[in-house]
DNA sequence: ACCTGAACACCGTTCAAGT
DNA sequence: ACCTGAACACCGTTCAAGT
């Protein structure tokens, strides 16, 4: 055992010498994949090669792909804002990798008031903090939609996602709802932030983009005699910037938990 | 043109004479193989070795394997229980294919009346009925999940889906929602409905339910001291039997929906 | 005892070449 | 003109065999 030959005796490589495989080398060598050429290149085939090994070997620290997905999740996960739910934080001045991140979340132009959740001072209520937070939730997993996807599948269990549930039912408490009505509906609030992030995995692309076109034509050219309300709807079913339907949807979901009881 | 030959003038084979390829041809052997072997099975190869044919050739009516999925999933919709919406319907008991399908949805055993959405008479008020509804597209969902987890991406945009739509939209009208609201209600209704049929998906074989038993020891055995909330919900994080929790969520939402003006 | 080469059994999509 | 064989460029996962 001990007295085996150096862990590695290679020492003239092209690549700065190979580091031990761990679960951990695993994942950020993963993370560091994503963030150069999009989760679907995120394949245990294309990491193993980029670790310089086979793909078997990564089934020793990862029991398949979903499971790596949910990890890289959990990471991106510590970006989350919590400070939102405070009233302070708002973009974490110190992190500048991403400067349009923090902007897409609630930042429509200053005036348009008529949108509490993401006002000018977004610390008032508890209703807008947690709004808050959920934006910047999604903020995240619009950055890489494709992760949101996975979410729906495999939810990650690490302490990023427990902090942001500690945050959400913090928040709904701070608000007097009850505890029984508020688990359930951290459940679905998260469930709605994630949903609609992952929608917009397969929005990308000129295929995409036209299917998107398709289903709005449908949707406004429907036959009036068989789907009267829709046609009559059809502008308001495809109505609004995404920013301003997701606040909306948001302030539904609060309104809802804190209204139905268990 | 007209002086070519019969369109085919094949006649001995083991098959019972292969049938002009078109779309609907496809899409009914797409529906026809997913019953038989899942919706995994459902490729543009698979399907094609099972139209006697190369995968190439559906290319020709079929765009990708994403349009075919939404072709299955619109056909499925044809399913959804509409009728709900009147107060009658329920199973149609005319269609013995999959007598345990509507059992499935709200059909919590007798007595446990507490559960207005789905009691004896579900036709009362327009809340019960537009639950129903959801209750019957989500069941017809979970039938699939890997369907539901498709509708996410690609959602459909056939006179089934514009049906559904139609009904949600006639249901939240009759209980006086404004129709701007009840439009964008109506895409968070469907996507939670859908969401949460899709997060079934992953939760078939061993494997995932070994790792929903982890997510469940996450939140159970969460360190009190750094998430206090967490650790002090975590029964009702995950407690309920899902039905339970769907109609809780369904009634949550049609309280957010009326309440929330945009 | 630990790790992995090589194989098994597949994929989606394209396009040059055939009928 | 229409259709498709064959190829391109990949997958996840397993396990026998090596070190």
């Amino acid at each position: 055992m001990d007295d085996s030959p150096a862990p590695a005796p290679r020492s003239r490589r092209e690549r700065p010498a190979k580091p031990a495989l761990t679960r951990a080398g695993i994942v950020t060598a993963a993370v560091r994949l994503m963030e150069a050429e999009g989760l679907q290149r995120v394949t245990m085939r294309r990491l193993a090669q980029e670790l310089d090994t086979g793909p078997a070997s990564l089934y020793v620290y990862v029991a398949n792909t979903a499971e790596l997905h949910a990890a890289i999740l959990e990471h991106h996960l510590g970006r989350v804002d919590l400070g939102a739910a405070a009233g302070t934080g708002a973009a974490e001045p110190g992190t500048a990798d991403d400067p349009g991140a923090a902007a897409c979340a609630g930042a429509a132009e200053p005036g348009a008031a008529d949108d509490p959740s993401t006002a000018d001072d977004p610390g008032r209520d508890w209703r807008g903090r947690l709004a808050a937070v959920l934006e910047s939730y999604t903020t995240v997993l619009l950055e890489h939609p494709a992760l949101a996807h996975s979410a729906l599948l495999a939810r990650p269990a690490g302490p990023h996602y427990l902090a942001l549930v500690e945050t959400l039912l913090a928040l709904l408490e701070e608000g007097g709802v009850p505890a029984g009505q508020a688990a359930w509906g951290v459940d679905a609030l998260l469930q709605v932030a994630t949903a609609t992030a992952a929608e917009h995995s397969a929005r990308t692309g000129a295929a995409a983009e036209a299917e998107h076109g398709a289903m709005v034509r449908a949707l406004r050219e429907a036959d009036p005699s068989r789907y009267p309300k829709v046609a009559a709807t059809a502008g308001d079913l495809v109505s609004g910037r995404p920013t301003e339907r997701l606040a909306w949807t948001f302030r539904m979901l609060i309104n809802g938990v804190a209204a139905t009881p268990r």
